[in-house]
DNA sequence: AATGAATGAGCATTCATTCAT
DNA sequence: GATGAATGAATGCTCATTCAT
């Protein structure tokens, strides 16, 4: 056995996360977490430093995978196809299947922590690989954009896209199938009035 | 006399908006609120019952001009063209002019109030007038639409767009000429992928 | 016209001796005096330093009169009977006329202020007399008196009673009938049982 | 292990006996009764809910006994002798051993509590049950009562010469004579008056 | 003489964190 | 390893008092 019972610590995880889920970061109780873990509030202290740490070391890996995620080619390959859709959501789900939880808190409700930025990071992220791909297209085409917001607006309006269907469903199938919905949505339809 | 008592009323007003708006309903300070607006604590009290009752009184005329305004006919009527969209773009940009702030509060920093879920009702009735508009002209078409989630999501996709160049622009024909490319792009969009 | 308005200083008196009555001083509200008086807070402090003065300046006369009055030989004549009885009530009943309010504060009402002992000053002042009266008498019958805090305890007594009669009632022949039923039915009885 | 944890709570409910009964329900401090306690504000929510649990916590059972004793029917069969003053003393001489500060609280310091009516019940308690016992005897000999009043008045008087009593002394047997030498005094008095 | 806006210390209560056991 | 008792700073709010007008 190690120097802490993981069954322990792995108990106050699932409980931090759905408090810190429920609530936010700033308006989660120890006590509470606590509570629900089945565990006295000194003993979370054991395992993590305070609050800000055990949100940290639930949502750091999730945070990690991201940021590896995102960076995958097939995210930012300079065209794109169904099968090319369908390598991105196959990679997104992956993520989801290990890190729903902290993806949707990394997204809402980390305000008051190291990673309230993140949600902005993804979105500047994939306004830039947007910018990448159709830029050039466009100016093949000779297609001025008026307005390099668009491709941040979205960006934006993609990753909400995103995570109103992480809040809503469970199912991998549907969810899935939503999130190619979204992309042909989103990304054919910007193909077409840009181009 | 009244001797200053309608412009300190005014900055805490102001102060009590920025921190409402930084920190959301539940975690804002009304001591913070106090000093950012030069005033001291207790002479809040004076002018607002509560917290609440503060974050009613500021919110509260920008929820009933979003309600009055989410009932205009142009947001509903059964087929669009770009004169309505102006009519539509119109409507908002004179409650935003207004109520900019307080309406990004609405959407995200409401947790606690009676305001909580002004966001989702808009996109619920979003969704429902999609569903009315689109509906009996995908069905004459003899298109099956398989999810009828795609309503709210297109319908919480819009929305976020909305608050997404809200948060980012000031500028009146910026955000009339953005909110027109989003219509045209999501619902553009929309009606070619059903029809 | 005097240096202040005599009206306006009438009026603060009045509404805090409701006050003061219905709460007590420590629980009276100067807001609620300036309210009720019709004044504004501020203004108060032009007549009265502060809350204890403004107490002290209400209660005082009263006080002082009671204890003048608690001096006159009628109430502590070695014997007494019922011509002294009228007498006594005829002296309480001009004190009661005057300064009711005053002393049901004095009596009840006063805890925090320099006059929080006045019901126990004068308790002790009417049980220095009963013994005066009456340990002589019964010395002189040969009674040997136990426990010498029964003139206490009588006094006590005798002291609620008539703040019981005070709470009830206004009517001044009622006032006059009840006290005197006391007396009789209090010293009355202390007679026959000690002699 | 509980480790102090009774010793904690008895700390704070002496502390809060002393400051409810000297300075009344609505101006006992947390703060002081935790000083005074020897504890930290925020542990004695740990073991009250608030301010008014801890007054009911501590008040209560002494309420309930009281209201239980009130109902003995040694206070109210219809005649009395040395014996049965006994019986009466006695059983109150059970309730004061254990709830003297907490009667005396209840007597007079339970303002803005839902005891705070606790003394007039049990003086219009103690009316009715004099009015049964003495009014036959009175109308059997003709003897017709002027004023209901006295009854009242005289309850009023009985219970504040208790109160004297508990203030006063502590020793059982010093008590214990007292109480009967004011039942002696009175209701000896009140049959001689009124027959 | 009067107003009522403004102040700030005080209140009850909560909660992340520490520490004796 | 674990407990939960204890701490104290922070919160929303009130109120006697002061002061610019």
């Amino acid at each position: 056995m190690q120097y802490r019972k993981k069954e322990t610590k792995n108990r106050i995880i699932a409980s931090a996360l759905t408090e810190f889920g429920d609530k936010g970061y700033l308006d989660a109780s120890m006590r509470d977490i606590a509570q629900n873990a089945g565990v006295s509030v000194g003993n979370i202290y054991r395992y993590f430093k305070n609050k800000s740490e055990l949100f940290d070391e639930i949502i750091e890996p999730a945070y990690c995978r991201l940021m590896l995620e995102m960076r995958e080619p097939h995210y930012s390959r300079p065209n794109y196809s169904i099968s090319q859709i369908d390598d991105h959501v196959d990679g997104v789900m992956k993520v989801l299947k290990q890190y729903k939880k902290q993806l949707l808190i990394l997204a809402d409700k980390s305000k008051g922590t190291k990673y309230e930025r993140t949600k902005e990071e993804v979105v500047l992220y994939v306004e830039s690989t947007l910018k990448d791909r159709l830029l050039p297209v466009l100016n093949g085409k000779g297609v001025k954009v008026h307005d390099q917001f668009m491709f941040y607006l979205l960006s934006s309006t993609f990753m909400e896209g995103y995570f109103t269907i992480l809040r809503r469903y469970d199912n991998p199938a549907k969810m899935r199938y939503l999130i190619r919905e979204l992309i042909i949505l989103l990304f054919g339809a910007i193909d077409e009035r840009f181009t």
